[in-house]
DNA sequence: TATTATTACGTTAGGCGTAAAGATT
DNA sequence: AATCTTTACGCCTAACGTAATAATA
């Protein structure tokens, strides 16, 4: 049965070419590593050096031995790092979210249920979610639709309902709400990582540009600075409105109103925050 | 670093459910099968077992590091396997030939020149042994015509012609020679295991049809006992005509005499016999 | 002479088994 | 009581290093 550490030696001294030199490099006598290269050749089981009196050297099956050799120890590293990586998939909850807004409720509430556990969480696109959801790549997901399959939980979670936010001068501010077709057209400033919004909003108002910001603070020195329309919704209006020469105007079409909804293995049903009642 | 008979112990136990029958079936004592899981789980760096005061199993990950653990062993017989066979390769010349009667005078010749190799022979259809050597699948080719490639040596080794061999009564036995036109229409006895002669008749005879024989004995007996034409060719009737109610008749068709060629990598130039005197 | 591989040999670390303890069914 | 895992402990193998040998460049 093969040693690896006498594997790992083998290795060096393909590299090295004496056996001095693989001593040195790994700190042990050269008796040692004679005697290591003849444990190789023996659990190869053919001879694999050539050896002269004070000379030692491959041979052409034992250019072959060192590929195997290294396959060898590339599967124990490979095998050890898969052990380890599933270790720790048992030790975090991925959550894949459609949405910014309801992981502001639900990463607290798990990271306060599971502590113990490492969250991991990430915006990305409903397509996405759904395949991962499938792949079983992500115990919890969060999306704005129901979703019919009976091996997944899927509760209602919380609203979100877009508005626009508009200097109070603007030529929209007298209205009391307003529809995707009212404002089409209108070019808005957008933040990024605002998840399916951004495509909801391309999709329903093909007539407008959006200024995509990337950095948070930059976003908020141009709705600042500018008289340039943005969004908002009611979840973030919750704490108040951060612009004060702007106000808000909800969006009476149905597709801004959306209703989060949990889709966890059903497994986890008794450890989630209960739903949000409306 | 892992040690593989640890590893084994480990599988073993996977499929055991106890330490107790691990260590009968190793025939080692339990003290040290429950050293060498405590090894493993070491190795793994995770925990691998869930341990109560006399119970001990695998957890979850543990499930996955038997996986594993059987993958690093058979990567290891794998290598094992292909250091052996390509040491045994190493001390075999490959022979492919289109035809048996070439390997008649090369593989004597072969043993006598290699007497410390394993000699392998194989007939084979032509398209193949190009393949073959192409991908220096064989040390050795005997092939009906020339290669020109300037990687391989190339030299005539033998003449082979091909004749009828019928009965004294059959209508084609005053001919002193014939062409595959005259026999096209009659219908042969054919050994198997001719090599390309087999695809020449057929193609040269496309209104002849062919008993193909597999069994020497068999193929005798049906020679000697049907008045059937079959084939013979002057190598074999070097040693005379075998059969003494038949005379052979020589195909004159430039196809039915065929000059075999060697094929072989330059290095074996100088071991190889010489060439056929003509 | 310096470098290299290998053998001889004495020492010691570590691996194994026996015995026993502790726990469960 | 029987079975199972783990600890304690002593023995002994086998792996290591030092020293020496032999050969080469």
């Amino acid at each position: 049965m093969f040693d690896l550490n006498e594997l790992e030696q083998f290795i060096a001294f393909a590299d090295l070419g004496t056996l001095s030199k693989v001593s040195e490099q790994f700190h042990i006598s050269t008796p040692t590593i004679t005697r290591s290269m003849q444990h190789v050749e023996e659990d190869f089981g053919v001879p694999i050096f050539s050896r002269s009196k004070n000379k030692i050297e491959l041979n052409e099956t034992g250019h072959k031995a060192v590929q195997c050799a290294k396959a060898i120890l590339n599967e124990t590293v490979r095998a050890k790092r898969e052990v380890k990586e599933f270790n720790e998939h048992l030790k975090t909850i991925v959550v894949k979210s459609c949405a910014p807004a309801p992981l502001w409720r639900l990463l607290p509430a798990l990271s306060g249920a599971f502590p113990e556990m490492t969250i991991s969480s990430h915006i990305c696109p409903i397509p996405e979610i759904l395949a991962d959801l499938r792949e079983k790549k992500c115990d919890v997901a969060l999306l704005p639709f129901k979703v019919e399959d009976s091996s997944w939980h899927v509760s209602p979670y919380m609203e979100e309902h877009l508005s626009i936010c508009i200097k109070k001068e603007h030529e929209l501010a007298h209205h009391k709400q307003v529809s995707f077709s009212d404002i089409n057209g209108f070019n808005f400033l957008l933040r990024s990582k605002i998840g399916f919004w951004d495509s909801m909003c391309r999709d329903k108002m093909p007539s407008s540009k959006f200024l995509v910001q990337t950095n948070d603070f930059e976003f908020d020195e141009l709705v600042k600075n500018s008289s340039l329309p943005c969004f908002t919704t009611d979840v973030v209006l919750a704490n108040g409105m951060p612009y004060s020469d702007r106000i808000s105007i909800p969006i009476i079409d149905s597709e801004a109103k959306v209703t989060f909804h949990l889709v966890t293995s059903v497994s986890m049903i008794n450890f989630l925050p209960a739903p949000a009642t409306t």
